[in-house]
DNA sequence: TGACAATGTGTATGAATACTCATATTGCTG
DNA sequence: CAGCAATATGAGTATTCATACACATTGTCA
C-alpha cells in the first residue's frame, strides 16, 4: 500500500522562452509517442528522446510522469475550453438557434482537429487524479446562465439547472459520436445538423 | 520502437469448474485493489495475492496484464448488455413513451448497481486494445430496428440511422450524467425523468 | 563583462514488477 | 483406480524504467 500523496512539487516553473518550448516540446512527444507506438511506449526515457531533450529536462518541470499526463490532459481542456468559450462570448445575443449551431460547430471542430488524440486521450490515459472536470461539469454554469437569457425562446416552466444539463451532455456525448463515431451511412454534415435539431427539439418542446 | 503485436496467445481455456471460479477471482480481485487502493496498486503479484490463488493461475489464463483489464471491461460491457437486451426485449411491443422509459431505467440502474467501480473503469482502466466498442456502437442496429417499429408514433421523415444514432448517445451519456455527475440541484429522479422528456421530445419533434 | 540564476545534460542506480518454469495437486474418464 | 489432462503453485529471473545527481551550458541584468 503506497502513500496516498506522494506527489512532490512541480520542480521549476519556466521563466524563459527555451522552457517553454522544452515543456511543450515535451507535451508533443508524448503525442507522437502515444499515436505511434501506443501507452505502453510512453516512458520518460522514450518521451525526452523524442521531444530531444534529455530525461532530466523533464523531471525540471514534472514532478512525475503521472504528472505530464495531466499536464497533457489539461492542455487539450484548455484548448477545447478556448474554442467554446469563444463562442459562448460570440453569440451572447444571438437566437437560440443560432446559439446552439455555434455550440455545436465549435465543439465538433475543436475535435475533428486531431480526433485520434481526443480518442487516445480518453481511453489510454489515465486523467483522474489531476482535477480536470469533464464539459458538462466544466461548463454547466455558462450553459445555464446562456439559457436564462433566452427564456422567451424556451418552453417556459423549465428548471434550469436540468435544462443545462441535458444540454451539456448532449452537445458532448453528440459532437463526440459525430466526430469519432458514426454510424455507417450518416455523414459527419448529417450528424452535425442533427444534433442541432436535436438540442433545439429538446428546448422547444 | 515494440513489434506491434507481441500479444501472446490467452493460455488456457478454463474447463473445469475450479477454473472458472480463479477466473471471476481475479477479475474480482482486480475490481477490490482498484477501489481500496487505485490503479497503480494493480500489480500481478497482488493480484493474485488478493484474489487468494498464485501468480501462476493469473498467467495460466491471461497472456498479460493487460489483458486481465481487457477481460474486467468485457465483463462489465456484457453485464450491462444483458440487461439493456433483456429491457429491449420485453418492450418490443410497448408504447414509445414506455419503451424510452424502460431504457432509461434500464441504463441508469445498471450503472447506478456500483458507479464507483463504473467510473474506475473509464477514468482509470485503459480499455482500448480489447475490441470493445462504446455503447452506441454495440446498440446502434437494435435501436434502429426498435424505432422502425414505431414509426406511427415518431415524427415522419425520419432517416433512422440519425435517430438511432441520436438516441444511443442521449441514452448513454444522460444516463452516465445522471449516475455520476449531476449538478448541485438535480437529483437522480429528476435527472431520470428529464432524460426521458428529453429522448421523447426529440423523437416527437 | 562578470556573476548568478535558469536551464539543460545524460549516465548511473536501484527498486519495482511482469512473467517463466519446473513441479505439485486435483479432477476426469474409461 | 490408473493414468492423463487440467489446474495450481510460487520462488526466481530478467527487464524495464522512473528518478537522482553532479556537472555543463546558456541567458539575464547590474
Amino acid at each position: 500500500m503506497k502513500p496516498v500523496t506522494p506527489r512532490r512539487q512541480r520542480r521549476r516553473v519556466p521563466r524563459q522562452r527555451r522552457a517553454l518550448i522544452t515543456v511543450e516540446a515535451i507535451l508533443d512527444a508524448v503525442v507522437r509517442i502515444l499515436k505511434r507506438e501506443g501507452v505502453t511506449a510512453v516512458t520518460t526515457n522514450r518521451i525526452a528522446e523524442v521531444a530531444g531533450v534529455s530525461v532530466g529536462s523533464v523531471y525540471q518541470y514534472f514532478p512525475d510522469k503521472r504528472a505530464v499526463f495531466v499536464a497533457l490532459h489539461k492542455r487539450h481542456v484548455e484548448e477545447i475550453d478556448r474554442v467554446l468559450e469563444r463562442a459562448l462570448v460570440r453569440h451572447a445575443n444571438s437566437s437560440l438557434e443560432e446559439f446552439v449551431s455555434a455550440m455545436v460547430i465549435a465543439m465538433t471542430e475543436a475535435h475533428a482537429a486531431d480526433p485520434q488524440l481526443y480518442e487516445l486521450l480518453f481511453s489510454e490515459v489515465p486523467h483522474r487524479g489531476g482535477d480536470t472536470r469533464d464539459f458538462p461539469t466544466r461548463f454547466h454554469g455558462a450553459f445555464r446562465a446562456a439559457l436564462s437569457s433566452r427564456t422567451r425562446e424556451l418552453k417556459p416552466r423549465r428548471r434550469l439547472d436540468q435544462t443545462a444539463f441535458v444540454v451539456t451532455h448532449m452537445l458532448e456525448s453528440l459532437s463526440h459520436g459525430a466526430v469519432l463515431r458514426r454510424p455507417a451511412g450518416v455523414s459527419f454534415a448529417d450528424a452535425k445538423a442533427e444534433t442541432v435539431r436535436s438540442i433545439l427539439a429538446y428546448l422547444r418542446a
